[in-house]
DNA sequence: CAAATATACTAAACACTGTTTAGTAAGCAA
DNA sequence: TTGCTTACTAAACAGTGTTTAGTATATTTG
């Protein structure tokens, strides 16, 4: 009988109602404003309904943050085409921080909100997206030290060094601490922060 | 007569009062789970009486951000004991990883969070205490260009260079993100990239 | 087909949150 | 002693995430 995939199909539709809402409203008026109660409206539900679908709050935003790191991975998947592998990684890099200023919140949950974080560990899970972009990243610098680019043999090391500047000089810039620039001079102080450390890398990693 | 400044002193008495309260709730049981109330419960004031003195969570947030940078900058200022520029920058890198993973509360008020920047964005005043920090290793980094440890003249790029990965590599330990390494191989993890960021640096900077 | 059961949903409550308002009691000045 | 100011608070406002108990509807069973 059909009847039990059809409820599985209509539960499976009702998580995506939600989510949809949910991602809707929290790309338009940010994490800390959006509430439970917020989506249930959007989707003409009771907020009650919602914990059917979802274990809570944390859960939701670890959907999302599911979706963004399919997202970026995307995005940062186009550089596959460039042969090189050192202009591949200059390009990876651009595009990790256009990803970032056009998508803040995004970036929030991915990297520096403890909610997704707290959904993982509590289900005893490993962060499997944030490994895997890392992995991406690892591949590309393999690539680099394969071509002569990099010396160092050590990639986990190399690869951390480089995303911990990445994640860095964006956060500062998202998390509004790079006052040092006037705001209409922020972009480009970045724009040469990276000209420098991607130097600095080609020359000595 | 002395009533006004008896006054003015039970006032600032007061305050001193709440954010020793708050700053101890704070670091108790993190920012999220410390409330207005729970604060006047601490000190026996009714929770109204606290906006008598601060106009909302946001400025008292703003306040503990302020000593936060005071007590940073006296742990970072021991280094001025280091003649070597270059080794007296290696320890402000080994005392800012040390103050990040001691007080990670503090470090998210400083640099992550977006409260204390608000206050500071409605009163219309720059990020002084930022600043100074940022000032600080601008100094250092000048001391390494004059002694001919680097090359590059742009002190300002330089110093957002280096703050960017190190904010950037605290930040993903702080915020439970550097899985790709055991749990008690994390801070190894992180020393291994301080010394391979530091020696290109020194390479080529 | 009717009765029993399972499913989907919700109203209302619980226990909180930051913040404001209106009112009280004490201290001080005239 | 009267009038005024200051310090404080009880209670309310408008929200929050989450749970409970109960109601219809849909499905299965006798």
């Amino acid at each position: 009988m059909g009847i039990a995939e059809r409820k599985e199909r209509e539960k499976e539709d009702m998580r995506k109602l939600i989510l949809n809402a949910a991602r809707k409203l929290f790309l338009e008026q940010g994490y800390e404003k959006t509430s439970i109660r917020g989506i249930a409206d959007a989707i003409e539900y009771s907020p009650a309904t919602i914990y059917l679908y979802y274990k809570d709050k944390n859960e939701l935003l670890f959907a999302l943050h599911e979706d963004a790191f399919l997202k970026m991975m995307q995005e940062l998947g186009q550089v596959r085409s460039i042969h090189d592998p050192f202009a591949r990684l200059l390009e990876m890099g651009h595009q990790y921080i256009k990803y970032a200023i056009e998508n803040p919140e995004l970036y929030d949950l991915m990297f520096i909100m403890k909610a997704p974080m707290e959904t993982l560990a509590c289900r005893e899970e490993i962060w499997e997206d944030g490994l895997k972009a890392f992995g991406f990243l690892k591949e590309v610098i393999t690539d680099c030290v394969n071509a002569g680019y990099f010396k160092n043999k050590n990639i986990e090391i190399s690869a951390l060094t480089i995303w911990s500047y990445m994640h860095g000089l964006v956060s500062i810039y998202l998390k509004n601490r790079m006052t040092m620039f006037q705001d209409d001079q922020q972009l480009q102080g970045m724009q040469q922060s990276f000209i420098l450390f991607t130097s600095m890398i080609r020359d000595s990693l």
